[in-house]
DNA sequence: GTCTATAAGTAGATAGAC
DNA sequence: GTCTATCTACTTATAGAC
C-alpha cells in the first residue's frame, strides 16, 4: 500500500528478488567477505543504491539471504521425511534425510548453499537472528539419530551429538568440494548414504532391540 | 645479516612468531573478512606499521599462516602414521589418521584451524599458492583409502573420491562446531573413528569375495 | 625495530534529480 | 523505482622520526 516503504512487505517484488537471488550466488561463490554491495547490484542489473530501496543494508540484505536459505533447507528436508509412509525404518528415514540434504545443498538452492558456506564467518548480530532456526534443524536430526537408536538400529557407544555432528559435517563440507561438472550428484548421495548408515547401525543386518526382524 | 628487510629471513624473530601466531589466533577465531590487520597487531602488542618490518602486506602475512598450517597439519599426521608398525593393517592407519587430524585441528594448531575454516574463502592468488602443499595432503588419504580397498578392507561399492571427500568433509567441520569446554576431545575422536570404520569397512570382520549372508 | 602521523584506496550509504 | 553524484567511515599501507 504505502509506496515509501516495501523495506519489509512487497516479497514479491521482481527486482527484490532478482536482487535477492544474486546475492545468494555471490554469497556461495565468493564468501562473505568477498560479496561487494556493488557485486551483487551489477549482477542483478541494477546499480548498487537501488538495492536501498528495498533492503535497509548490505548486513540487512545478507541476513535475509541467510534466512530463506535455513528455512528452505528445513522445509525441504521436512517435505522429504513428510511424503515417506508412517512405517518406514529410522535408518531409511536418515538416508532420505542425507539425500535432501545435499540435493538441496548442491543443487536445488544457492541460498542454502550460501548459509553452509558463510554462517560460521558471518558478524555474531546476523548470527544470533538465525540461531532459532538453526536449533529446529539441529533438533530434527537429533530426533532421526535417537528414534535410530531408540529402534536398536543404532550402535549406542556412539557419542549422539558428536555423531551428529561429524554426518552432518560431511554432508556440509560436500559445498567445499563438489563440482556439478566433475560428477554425478548420485554417486555422491550414495556414498554418502552408505558410509552414514554403515557408519551409525550395526554391522549385521539385526539389531538389538525388539522390533523390525527383516530375516 | 643485512639488516633492512628480514621479510622472509629471520623466521625466528620473537615478534614475528607473536605476529603470526596472533594472526592464526584471530583468523581462526573470527574468519578471513573479520581479522583486522590492527586486530593482529593490537593482539601481538605491536602497532599496525610494525608488522609491515616482517611481512610485505596483509595478504602476506595472512598466505604464511595459511602455509604453515597446512605443512603442521600434514607433518603431524604423517609422523603419527610414520610411528605405525609397518605391518599395521590399512584400516588401523585410518583410525590413526583420523585421531592425528582431529588433534592437530582442533587442539595443537591454531594455524591448522586457521586453514581449514577460511581455505574456501580465500582471494585466489592466494589459494592458487596453497594448492600443491593441499594436493600432497589429498594424496595422503586416497592413498590409506587405496590401500584399505586393495586389502580389501573396504567396501567396493564406493565412490572413492566422494567417499574420501565425505570422511575429511566430517574431520573439517568439526571446527565449526567442538567446543573444548562443552566435551572431551576422545569423545569425538573415538565416535569419529567407529563411523568412518564401520562407514567404509565391511559389516563383519571378514571380507572380500563372495558376500556375507547372515541371516 | 618500533613508533606517530598521514596518505591512499575502497566500499557502504545518502541526497536529491528524474 | 532507479538513477548520478557525493559523502563518510574504515582499513591498508607508507613516510619519516626516534
Amino acid at each position: 500500500m504505502a509506496k515509501g516503504r516495501p523495506k519489509r512487505a512487497d516479497t514479491t517484488s521482481a527486482t527484490r528478488n532478482r536482487i535477492l537471488s544474486a546475492a545468494a550466488q555471490i554469497l556461495s561463490a565468493k564468501g562473505y567477505s568477498e560479496t561487494r554491495l556493488s557485486d551483487i547490484a551489477d549482477s542483478a542489473q541494477v546499480r548498487a543504491p537501488a538495492v536501498y530501496y528495498y533492503f535497509a543494508s548490505r548486513e540487512e540484505l545478507i541476513a535475509e539471504v541467510m534466512a530463506v536459505g535455513q528455512r528452505r533447507l528445513r522445509e525441504h528436508v521436512e517435505s522429504a521425511l513428510a511424503a515417506l509412509p508412517a512405517s518406514t525404518a529410522p535408518m531409511d528415514c536418515i538416508s532420505t534425510a542425507v539425500q535432501a540434504h545435499l540435493q538441496v545443498e548442491l543443487q536445488l538452492s544457492e541460498f542454502a548453499t550460501a548459509v553452509t558456506r558463510n554462517l560460521g564467518q558471518l558478524p555474531d548480530d546476523i548470527r544470533a537472528r538465525l540461531r532459532d532456526e538453526g536449533a529446529e534443524y539441529i533438533r530434527l536430526w537429533r530426533g532421526l539419530l535417537e528414534a535410530a537408536l531408540h529402534a536398536g538400529e543404532m550402535r549406542p557407544d556412539l557419542d549422539l551429538r558428536a555423531a551428529r555432528m561429524l554426518v552432518m559435517g560431511a554432508l556440509n563440507w560436500t559445498t567445499e568440494w563438489w563440482d556439478p561438472c566433475q560428477g554425478s550428484l548420485t554417486a555422491v548421495v550414495e556414498t554418502a548414504q552408505s558410509l552414514v548408515r554403515h557408519g551409525l547401525g550395526f554391522p549385521a543386518a539385526h539389531h538389538g532391540a525388539t522390533d523390525l526382524n527383516m530375516c
